[in-house]
DNA sequence: TATTGTTATACTCTATAACTATA
DNA sequence: TATAGTTATAGAGTATAACAATA
């Protein structure tokens, strides 16, 4: 049972394979946070504040995380100057959040960063790899989305304008 | 600028793609691991050490954490029982680690639970999607392992006997 | 009463710096 | 001195439970 041998490389089967991506991919995001200051959840919550000013509950739902801990996320985004919340509704309990122009600007050059680093990773396929690696993928998030009723489109870390 | 792809407006490009894709990956790992009462990081120890005893510094570099972050997590493995601390090196400064029988337990029904919640995921790819997808990524991770000299084949979720 | 959000509390995870013990 | 590891400390991130304000 345990006479294991060392594994081939036809060996790495897909979920292993997908959850070490997946570790290398959020190194690379903490890489950049880091040198920007940062965490990689504030480096997500500045990429979704690109695309919408939500009220604290659909951050909470959106980013799969309890709604205290999202007061917190924002208390310190906020006291880093990235974000602020603003109650425009007519609801009087609901807050929004909203990227101040300086967490704007942090937003777009960390993610042009994490585009040029994260293109450095997939750089080892061939131009037509990397294409059918995009289209698999989009794939796949997109049946998760559709299965979890989420609205995928907005982009994470954003793309350049 | 980047002379990368043109990326349209409403497309999902390879980056943002990646990038989500890491977070539905993590994400699924948290519910496995917290089904377990565990962390992504214990589960993740867990699958490094099925196949390996290695000094705390090794364990450091494996899993790009600082050596004071793998004591205390060590410590945490072993005040859970999952994992203990052992000295059997010449070098009476090693200090190595390895599951106990519990930990090893654990490590195979938690990698197995994993196991169906990526495939999970990844059910929405035909068979040959899946098969391209495992390809494109191990050779990604390889180029990867490779430009860092890392010993990328040690499983790290694990699979089956 | 139900919903939105914050606060109090406790824990994990992480790094830096200072420390101990062995080489 | 150099290396392996631990400890002290501090901060981020997270969840649960209790709370306040609004609907």
């Amino acid at each position: 049972m345990n006479e294991r041998k060392a594994l081939e490389a036809d060996e790495l089967g897909i979920v292993d394979a997908l959850v070490q991506l997946s570790f290398l991919i959020q190194h690379v995001l903490g890489r950049v946070a880091s040198s920007y200051e940062l965490t990689v959840v504030h480096l997500r919550l500045l990429g979704i504040l690109r695309d919408r000013e939500p009220a604290m509950l659909e951050l909470a739902r959106y980013m799969n995380l309890d709604k205290s801990s999202v007061s917190g996320l924002v208390d310190r985004a906020e006291r880093r100057g990235l974000a602020r919340r603003v109650t425009t509704s007519a609801d009087g309990r609901v807050v929004r959040v909203t990227l101040t122009p300086d967490g704007r600007r942090l937003a777009t050059v960390a993610s042009e960063e994490i585009g040029r680093q994260v293109n450095a990773v997939v750089e080892s396929l061939p131009e037509a790899g990397r294409t059918q690696l995009a289209g698999l993928v989009r794939q796949i998030l997109f049946a998760d989305a559709a299965r979890h009723g989420v609205d995928l489109l907005a982009r994470v870390v954003g793309k350049d304008e």
